[in-house]
DNA sequence: CCCACGACCTGTGGGC
DNA sequence: TGCCCACAGGTCGTGG
């Protein structure tokens, strides 16, 4: 569910509770979410004072003073809500009604400062694990990590080397977390769009200049997406209960049906299936 | 190795 | 109103 925009923001309304924060106390309310939590998850936490706040990809990270990182990954409906003194919006008032919400209230960690900071997740597709620091690296979930497309590492070189064995869609090829990492099927449509490439060109056919285009283009994306506090489709809020804006600047996700808004394109937005996920572009300016 | 597809889990919204 | 189906922001394992 959140993509890169959606877990910065929630990694920017967590960390004014969390930065340096004691986890005084722990409840795990249910043995597993995707995977189970880890053997003494609630005992390795319980004292811990939390560092900086991280992000890498999709995931959230929480160094502990123990050496351990906490690692969140929000999966499809994963999300946080902040009560204390620092909440802006009292607990409950959102999305889902608060006998469902309550439900799903898998994780709370309360801090020594009285905040209270609580993760659901209906879906359960999102996972927490505790991590020795320096074995974070070559931990699966990260060693194959691509790029942060934010990040200096991320050119139309190094796209262009990845890109160039690929016979699989640009779409699904920039889904693909080893390519670069972070975006979702929200930003990728989108970014597509805007640099005006299909979807289903494979990835190996593209020339350098739609390389570098789509490159700046998906930086553009993101960084704006992040400025107005990523997307609130259902059940995506920042932690501190503000709703995203970026949904309402979708030009092609969401909008079969619609009319592209390039001017004098003329063109309507399709839906099509790639890889089992709903891809929309425009078949007339997106070649 | 590459790629497509189903599985995981729950809720929502549309059509009848 | 109620029921059934399609679909949802992600990733992992399997099998061709």
């Amino acid at each position: 569910m959140p993509e890169l925009p959606e877990v910065e923001t929630v990694r920017r309304g967590l960390a004014p509770v969390l930065d340096g924060a004691v986890l005084a106390r722990v409840e795990a309310r249910r043995p597993d979410l995707r995977f189970p939590l880890p053997d003494g998850f609630v005992q390795r936490l319980t004292g811990a004072r939390i560092g900086q706040m991280s992000r890498r990809a999709k995931y959230l990270l929480a160094p502990l003073d123990r050496g351990d990182v906490l690692v969140m990954h929000l999966g499809m409906s994963g999300r946080f809500e902040i009560a204390g003194a620092k909440a802006k919006r009292r607990p409950g008032e959102f999305v889902y009604a608060a006998s469902v919400d309550e439900k799903h209230a898998h994780v709370v960690f309360h801090t020594g400062a009285g905040e209270t900071v609580t993760y659901f997740d209906p879906r359960r597709f999102g996972y927490m694990d505790l991590i020795a620091e320096d074995a974070l690296a070559d931990h699966p979930w990260f060693k194959g990590l691509g790029p942060e497309p934010l990040g200096d590492d991320f050119t139309a070189a190094r796209l262009k080397s990845e890109f160039a064995s690929r016979r699989q869609s640009v779409k699904a090829t920039l889904l693909d977390q080893r390519v670069v990492a972070g975006l979702g099927n929200i930003y990728v449509c989108e970014a597509l769009y805007r640099s005006g490439i299909s979807p289903e060109r494979a990835a190996g056919s593209l020339k350098p200049k739609a390389l570098t285009g789509l490159v700046e283009t998906i930086r553009q994306v993101l960084a704006e997406a992040i400025e107005v506090g990523g997307s609130t489709l259902r059940d995506y809020a920042a932690a501190d209960g503000a709703l995203g804006y970026f949904q309402h600047r979708f030009k092609a996700y969401g909008r079969e049906g619609e009319p592209c808004l390039k001017p004098s394109c003329g063109g309507v937005i399709e839906r099509i299936v790639q890889g089992g996920r709903s891809t929309f572009y425009c078949p007339i300016c997106q070649r």
